[in-house]
DNA sequence: CGGTTATACTTGAGCAATCAAGAATCTACC
DNA sequence: GGTAGATTCTTGATTGCTCAAGTATAACCG
């Protein structure tokens, strides 16, 4: 199957690239990235480590080893939750907001390079809205509101 | 952007569903099936462990260590190159063959409850076109200056 | 209440892949 | 022919994640 090799080898492609990139210039791996990402678009700069587990798709685990690196660094912190004990916040630090900053602008120009160099705006939101299909959780039996797709 | 997201997030789902199915079912990682695919299609059954490491987007050396492993199970063997000392052929054995062969079923069936189950044959056909352009040689340079497109 | 079940998170062990370095071999050019 | 530079492959150390198990807290329900 075309679709299937070929989200295989792009993604394997991509994300090599922008994870060196990321590594080389900011010291920083792409699924760091991608977790000051989502704390930097949460309400109030925090989420619980579930959440943001499910959002980057990682293993509960994974999260606290990774938060444990940017806690190293400074860049996230913890704190509790008054509510529920169980739950401690993942709170993005201002140096850990500067951090995301710089890496944005290394990862936009990645971005633009391997996307948006390569394929036309109509064809990224197609591409978009079908990838978007496919990574939706797999148990649920929607049925697909669809949009038309032809351009390609 | 919603490309990009969309990339990470289909890919993630999507490898992790077969690669879990395929390790319950099979005992054979994802990268595993990969090559064993790969060599199945080459002439006489056989890579270089280079190609092959080209072909499947890993290292050289993972490719050394992955076969280790399939070597250890019998499904593929070391076969000496007569013209050039230095390069090791990996041949799928008659075992490898049947193991792929098995496998395959369960690797289909899920291509199909993952991707036709929900995207058209049409659908499939640009999404394929699309990642395969996005997929192809990166051009690697070293931080170069680029262009500022902030539409994604 | 008190007991079971579910949720949030951490920890130890393991695994597949990476990089860096090295060994062996081929190629090319003087 | 000899040496310098590629090319192919392996190995040791490290990384980033997973799974399985464990702790602690919350929610439900007789």
């Amino acid at each position: 199957m075309a679709a299937w090799g070929g989200l295989l080898r792009s993604h394997a492609t991509m994300t090599r690239a922008m994870n060196s990139q990321l590594i080389a210039e900011h010291g920083i791996t792409l699924s760091d990235y991608d977790v000051l990402i989502q704390l930097e678009n949460a309400p109030d700069q925090r989420m619980r480590r579930v959440d943001l587990a499910n959002a980057v798709l990682l293993t509960a685990s994974g999260i606290t080893r990774l938060l444990d690196r940017l806690e190293a660094e400074g860049w996230v912190c913890k704190h509790s939750c008054k509510s529920d004990a169980r739950v401690t916040w993942a709170v993005l630090t201002e140096s850990g907001h500067q951090k995301l900053a710089e890496a944005a602008v290394t990862h936009h120009a990645d971005i633009a390079r391997l996307f948006t160099a390569r394929l036309s705006s109509e064809e990224l939101d197609a591409l978009g809205c079908l990838l978007g299909r496919l990574g939706s959780r797999p148990e649920v039996h929607s049925v697909a509101p669809v949009a038309d797709i032809s351009a390609a």
